[in-house]
RNA sequence: UCCUCGGUAGCUCAAUCGGUAGAGCAGCCGGCUGUUAACCGGCGGGUUGCAGGUUCGAGUCCUGCCCGGGGAGCCA
């Protein structure tokens, strides 16, 4: 059977064909009347013509609503008058489901309304192209790895300890005992890299933080790489290529969605290498110098992330976070043992951290001296020690959040809206 | 967890000092052969989140609770 698909409309000029769809609109001018029906793929304007058409039909087609599913059968013509540049002149139509009173109507409609409604928002036209947009970037994802001699090796959701032991995790029944679902792949990349050289997991994730901003979500999508004997540096390279990558592969092939988001596509084509690096010191001196009140030797706030990356058209990879405020695994810098070989990538806007990594520890005593200052149950790390104890290697890798990433490049204001059903703070439906 | 804003028609909002709850859109009826969130005319539509309290009188003031938005901390 050949599908026909709204998006292939070109190649179906002159001939006649069937959409299988949905009343996305309608206008109706007396006695001509158009369909917008759409298929998943596209919106087709499908023009019902009262003289080429039974009255039973043409009434019909005045009466039905938004949604509506139905099939229309008619010749595919150019024309310019239409989206997309092309339009049907009906024959016929069937009505699988006639519907009268779809919610979301074609007016605004409040933040609460739409998410209590998300099963149907994303039949609308800026939500799919977000969630076009989002496939495209975990296709780059996978492809980017895949073409650079990367295995992808599947990490577990079910965790029996913390990765990081100072976030919050979701904890639910094992049997007997109790697990945890995943905050990271990253631990168990580390031993999939000493198998396989190059690896990288994509999965959800999940954290149990009561984070309630723009940038959070409890359960999220993370890719990360890592790489056996790379150095902090050569995470960095990875880390620049990578989301160059990505980037160019979205306009390439994703350019209409980026347009229905009204999305300034210039700032996304200055994203090219080399990506700005500074240290988390300068980074400090960039807050002060903008009359930032910032304290010396703490994180960045989601504020201060925005500051410093307002100073820059490209990402910027701040690096060398003092080790205290990161977690146990990072390896000091030789230079500074106050340092951790760390980066964080800030995307450009305001957009905030869309990667973390840097270099871990190698060596069996350091690490498992930082295990016991950071009051974590040694017993439970034991596998994660039997890295270091047999062959240990130096190696790195990053995590990058798809979500966030996704905002970015939309140019979205909140991450909600960059997955299909978002799980944040207050809701759990649908 | 804390700070902050909000909950009124199907939706988005208004309602002056505490004094008869109102508009746009959607819906329904009618008109229109090129519309682009089409347009024009007409019509119906309310447990003001819940439970108490103050008052002659509460959408409005007070107390508690529920639900949600924005943010902080924490993080991708």
């Amino acid at each position: 059977m050949q599908e026909f698909r709204i998006e292939d409309a070109h190649e179906f000029v002159g001939k006649e064909v069937t959409i299988k769809g949905w009343l996305y609109n309608k206008r109706s001018s007396g006695k001509i009347k158009f369909l917008l029906v759409r298929d998943g793929s596209g919106i087709m304007q499908c023009v019902v013509v009262k003289n080429n058409i039974s009255p039973e039909k043409f009434e019909l087609s005045e009466k039905i609503g938004l949604e509506t599913s139905l099939m229309v059968r008619g010749k595919i013509k150019e024309e310019p008058r239409a989206i997309g540049g092309y339009e049907m002149e009906v024959i016929d139509f069937d009505i699988y489901q006639p519907v009268y009173d779809y919610p979301i109507s074609k007016k605004e409609h409040g933040i609460e309304f739409l998410m209590e409604h998300r099963h149907l928002w994303i039949r609308s036209r800026k939500q799919h192209a977000i969630l076009k947009i989002r496939h495209e970037i975990i296709k780059a994802c996978r492809d980017y790895f895949d073409m650079n001699g990367y295995t992808l090796v599947d990490t577990p959701i079910f965790t029996p300890s913390a990765c990081e032991g100072t976030t919050t995790l979701f904890e639910t029944k094992y049997f007997d005992t109790s697990a945890y679902l995943t905050q990271s792949g990253q631990l168990y990349n580390e031993a999939t890299a000493a198998a396989f050289g190059k690896v990288y997991c994509f999965g959800p994730t999940f954290r149990a933080e009561k984070s309630k901003t723009r940038r959070h979500l409890m359960e999220f999508w993370m890719v990360e790489p890592e790489i056996a004997w790379a150095d902090l540096n050569d995470v960095m390279d990875v880390a620049e290529d990578f989301i160059v990558f990505i980037v160019k592969r979205v306009l390439e092939n994703r350019k209409r969605e980026l347009e229905v988001l009204e999305r300034d596509i210039s700032k996304l084509e200055k994203i090219e290498k080399p990506f700005p690096r500074i240290t988390y010191g300068e980074a400090v001196e960039i807050l002060k110098k903008k009359g930032v009140d910032f304290k010396d030797g703490d994180d960045f706030g989601g504020g201060d992330e925005t500051v410093i990356s307002e100073s820059f058209e490209k990402p910027v990879m701040v690096h060398r976070y003092p080790i205290d405020i990161k977690a146990f695994y990072m390896q000091p810098d030789p230079e500074d043992e106050n340092l951790a070989l760390c980066v964080d990538v800030l995307a450009p806007e305001g957009y905030g951290e869309i990667i973390g990594g840097g270099q871990r520890i190698d060596d069996y005593e350091l690490l498992l001296k930082k295990i016991k200052e950071h009051n974590l149950p040694v017993e439970a790390f034991k596998w994660y020690l039997d890295i270091r104890k047999y062959g240990t290697f130096p190696h790195g890798g990053f995590g990058m959040g798809i979500e966030r990433c996704v905002a970015w490049i939309c140019g979205i204001r909140h991450v909600r809206e960059t997955i299909a059903f978002p799980r944040t703070l207050y809701r759990i439906y649908p």
